[in-house]
DNA sequence: AACCCTCACAACCGCACGTTA
DNA sequence: GTAACGTGCGGTTGTGAGGGT
């Protein structure tokens, strides 16, 4: 049979990409959502390849992913579950809401190989055999039997919590982890609910505004130098300040009501704001984009009908938008816990116990 | 200051596999 | 059953930043 390739290796951009493309990008999927990634670079006129269009949106441009340094309950986490389930990045970055399987494999790769390396250096000998993973006492495979046991128990008190508000369509139930499509997905037990990816719109994008305005900002700090370096070598990556000069229509006022949002799929069109103009000054201009992302957080809430569609890993990146879920608690306390603290302990606990005790 | 080296990270590639029409 | 499309993954590459000499 064979594949024919994504997409002709001629005429393919590579390499970064600018915060222009991702623009672009963003600007399609807000209208078109996300899939159908055939399309995407024939109907953008981005020359990338659909290839790199998805793992663009899903790695970096996608709603509610979290960049920067891991913390070290994530870090716990990643030893825990990479251990537990091995190289299944994409598993273990169900567990992580916010984190990507790339940004995952990348930190494991990166910092915790080394790490653990240097700890089962240190710790030769010494009857620390939860480093290796092929000594544990119990197969993998039961493990994740148990794994599966937990999400199982996990999703059903979500799901349960979830049923108390019915008036408010949660975004929740919407899909499973991985379902990058907004396909309904049922999270346990009847639980399945519509999508309501039509909904999403303004806080959707927000939140990849937000990403966008973080890619901007880093890169208008480098902007001055970036800009400097232009003028010398004219073939840079990054475009000048005025090729920012961009209307967007995607990224709403940080007035605008968010439950009108939820509620208007074509009020992004009366959003219209422009909020890349760098003319003046790139770095205030690239900090309102982020404030305005920012501020318009926390006024979305479950209640008003706010949707954090995120179709690679909603039901955990969703439940971040809901307070003190039962998933979240579990999932990101460290402290004290009530009822999910046996999950925690399960999952923390599994033939890992001591490894907490050296980060 | 210039050069070299290392590191971290973003992005790409190729393949196997799942899903859907 | 098949083709098209998408996902997941391991591995790799390219590049910029930072540090050392």
């Amino acid at each position: 049979m064979g594949r024919p390739p994504c997409c002709d290796k001629v005429g393919v951009k590579k390499g970064p990409w600018t915060p222009e493309e991702d623009i672009i990008l963003v600007s399609y999927i807000q209208e078109h959502g996300p899939g159908n990634w055939r399309s995407v670079p024939t109907n953008t006129g981005l020359l990338r390849c659909s290839k790199s269009c998805r793992l663009r949106w899903t790695n970096y441009l996608r709603p509610g992913i979290k960049r920067g340094n891991f913390t070290d309950h994530e870090e716990k986490m990643i030893i825990h579950l990479q251990a537990l389930l091995g190289n299944r990045w994409a598993a273990i970055a169900s567990y992580l809401p916010q984190r990507t399987d790339n940004d995952i494999k990348n930190y494991w790769n990166t910092h915790l190989k080394k790490k653990l390396k240097k700890i089962q250096a240190g710790l030769d000998g010494h009857g620390h055999e939860e480093f290796r993973s092929s000594s544990h006492s119990i197969s993998k495979g039961q493990w994740e039997r148990r794994l599966q046991t937990d999400i199982h128990m996990a999703k059903q008190a979500l799901c349960e919590a979830l049923s108390l508000d019915k008036s408010s369509p949660s975004p929740l139930a919407d899909t499973k982890p991985s379902d990058h499509y907004g396909h309904n997905i049922d999270c346990g037990n009847n639980c399945a609910r519509p999508s309501y990816q039509a909904t999403v719109s303004s806080c959707t994008y927000a939140s990849s505004t937000e990403n966008i305005a973080r890619l901007l900002e880093g890169w208008t700090k480098n902007s001055t130098k970036a800009a400097q370096a232009a003028k010398s070598s004219p073939g840079t990556n990054h475009p000048t300040a005025q090729d920012y000069s961009i209307t967007n229509s995607f990224i709403p006022t940080s007035g605008s009501s968010s439950s009108e949002g939820a509620t208007t799929p074509d009020h992004h069109q009366g959003l219209e704001c422009s909020l890349f103009s760098f003319n003046s000054s790139v770095s205030d201009a690239s900090q309102s984009v982020a404030s305005v992302a920012l501020d318009e957080k926390p006024s979305l809430t479950a209640d008003q009908g706010f949707v954090f569609q995120d179709e690679n890993k909603p039901v955990l990146d969703q439940i971040h938008q809901v307070p003190l879920t039962l998933l979240e608690k579990w999932l990101f306390d460290d402290g004290a816990l009530v009822a999910p603290q046996v999950q925690e302990d399960q999952l923390m606990g599994m033939s890992l116990d001591e490894d907490a005790a050296l980060f």
